[in-house]
RNA sequence: GGCGGUGUAGCUCAGUUGGCUAGAGCAAGCGACUCAUAUUCGCUAGGUCCGGGGUUCGAAUCCCUGCACCGCCA
């Protein structure tokens, strides 16, 4: 049987509109679990879109729908931009769909009957305007943060949950488990988070009805987190604990932005273990995108649209300048002059035009036949050795989810390839008959690297690396097996296709 | 205010437990080749490793202190 992975991604609201920043985590999760699968990997890849909620219920009412009539309208940007962007999802898990209200129920009815979670009282500042609670904390100068009007000290009937029962075994597993939160200074800023004391959490509003009622009490309605980080089980089927749950949970990585680490690395957990529930292996928060050096907002009007970004340089490009360019983890900027540069640099300059000038010499030298190679000697060796061993550092900075560093290794092989070229001069070979056999040798030896190295970058670059491909005349299906070298034979055609990254030479 | 982090070549950053003349990529300059998307390959960086003090035979790497920036919490 196959080893199983399943990775997520956070089910986006709705109502906002699909930015970069979505791209990034949704993109980073594809690249993952594109190559869990190419490694032989029975691999469940979740995202999907949360759909209840105050903003959700205004913003039809303005609009004149219902709320899930709304949901059902808007969903639709995020299925296509993933579709755009070569997602390859297991499944689409939207908050308004029974399986998830099933499974949120459930969930909530069983730690209510242990009784974790309890009736009581929510006293808080309230704007009546925004009708929004805030907390002492949140005010500024004794008004609502978000009008500027006046607040008033109101009491609200609320359900608990007892998360302060559970701060010393959430601690006590973070310690025994010191990849559960990564990355690592994340993880620090919980631990202290948790010391600080944990407090009983508020779970359920009476403000507002677009949710999940709590079940028993209609009037109460299930707070958002705890009614959309229960995606994670209720899209595999929870709560029955066979099938899809028996065989993908836990999950092995929840894929998140920063912005939402407390609750994955706190809430989530505590819910689970009340539940009675494993835990995930690991949550990974990576960082934010600035652009053009400035905070996205959308008063500065600066939010990156990534149809746009497509558009205008290309699916893949977009999808390599966004894993490439930041160590995950931390904060990036995003620029066009960067991606241009990137673009022109790694990817037109390295690993395009090698291939351009490899097929073209086949074409040149053998008229398109992959001719048999004779011995090969040390050069020869030195980038067969070097093109294997890149597939164990891949695989382990893929397991760090240290995406730049695996596509560093990566374009370490293309720029050996290049230089590869460079040393056995094949333009030299090819002036002498005598030495047509060597001329072979060079010539599959170098087409054979890049054989192996779009196999493995069909993770990253499925587009690309399937175009590069087909101009090897490689047509098998990819797996770990054939990531060895030799899979290109004597008499297969070689073709010289279009270049597979334009250089971009306009300002931007 | 509390806790934590960062500050290394023009830019983005690597630099395990302190130890050869402090490294990589990109940008820039020079040279070489010609198969290729004027692409590739080679060479070239003399950077107070934020400032100051200390420990040590020896510190970018440890300790103290100052400054700047950032994050989490309050």
């Amino acid at each position: 049987m196959k080893p199983t992975f399943y990775v997520t991604t956070p089910i986006y609201y709705v109502n906002d509109v699909p930015h970069i920043g979505h791209a990034y985590t949704t993109v980073a999760a594809d690249v993952l679990a594109r190559y869990k699968r190419l490694m032989g990997y029975d691999v469940y890849f979740l995202t999907g879109s949360d759909e209840h909620g105050q903003k959700v219920e205004k913003a039809a009412i303005t609009a004149g729908e219902t709320p899930l009539e709304l949901a059902d309208r808007v969903v639709k940007r995020y299925q296509a931009l993933w579709e755009r962007l070569g997602i390859s999802h297991s499944d689409f898990i939207r908050t308004t769909q029974e399986r998830h209200k099933k499974g949120v129920s459930e969930i909530f009815s069983n730690i209510l009957a242990k009784g974790d979670i309890y009736l009581g009282e929510y006293e808080d500042w309230y704007c009546t305007p925004c009708e929004t609670f805030w907390t002492e904390t949140q005010l500024i100068e004794g008004r609502c943060p978000d009008c500027n009007r006046p607040v008033e000290k109101l009491k609200e009937e609320s359900y608990f949950f007892r998360m302060s029962k559970y701060q010393e075994q959430l601690l006590a597993h973070i310690e025994a488990h010191p990849d559960f939160i990564q990355p690592k200074s994340k993880r620090n800023e919980i631990v202290s988070f948790i010391k600080e004391g944990l407090r009983d959490l508020s779970v359920s509003r009476t403000t507002f009805t677009w949710g999940i009622p709590v079940p028993g009490n209609d009037r109460h309605i299930i707070y958002v987190w705890f009614d959309a980080l229960t995606n994670y089980i209720s899209a595999l089927g929870y709560p029955d604990e066979t099938g899809n749950y028996s065989r993908y949970w836990p999950v092995d990585v929840h894929l998140i932005g920063k912005d939402i680490l407390r609750f994955h690395a706190v809430y989530w957990p505590t819910f689970l273990m009340a539940a009675g529930l494993p835990l995930p292996e690991k949550v990974f928060a990576h960082g934010w995108w600035t652009v053009e050096g400035q905070k996205m907002s959308k008063s500065l009007q600066n939010v990156v649209e990534p149809n746009m970004l497509i558009d205008k340089y290309g699916v893949d490009v977009v999808r390599y300048f966004l894993l490439r360019e930041v160590p995950f983890g931390l904060d990036g900027d995003f620029s066009h002059t960067a991606l241009i540069q990137r673009m022109n640099s790694d990817l037109a300059n390295d690993i395009g035009n090698l291939l351009s000038r490899s097929t073209a010499m086949a074409v040149k030298y053998f008229e398109g036949i992959l001719p048999e190679p004779s011995e090969m000697i040390d050069i020869d060796l030195a980038l067969k050795t070097k093109t294997g061993e890149m597939i164990a550092i891949v695989d382990k900075f893929i397991d760090e989810l240290a995406f730049s560093k695996a596509l560093q290794a990566i374009w370490d092989v293309i720029s050996a390839g290049n230089k590869y070229i460079d040393d056995s001069a094949p333009w030299t070979l090819a002036k002498d008959p005598a030495n047509r056999g060597r001329l072979a040798t060079v010539m599959h030896t170098l087409l054979e690297s890049q054989r192996i190295t779009h196999c493995v970058l069909s993770a990253f670059l499925p587009t690309t690396a399937g175009k590069a491909l087909a101009s090897l005349g490689y047509a098998e299906e990819i797996s770990k097996e054939k990531l060895v070298w030799g899979g290109l034979k004597a008499g297969t055609v070689i073709t010289k296709v279009e270049a597979l990254f334009p250089r971009y030479e306009g300002k931007e």
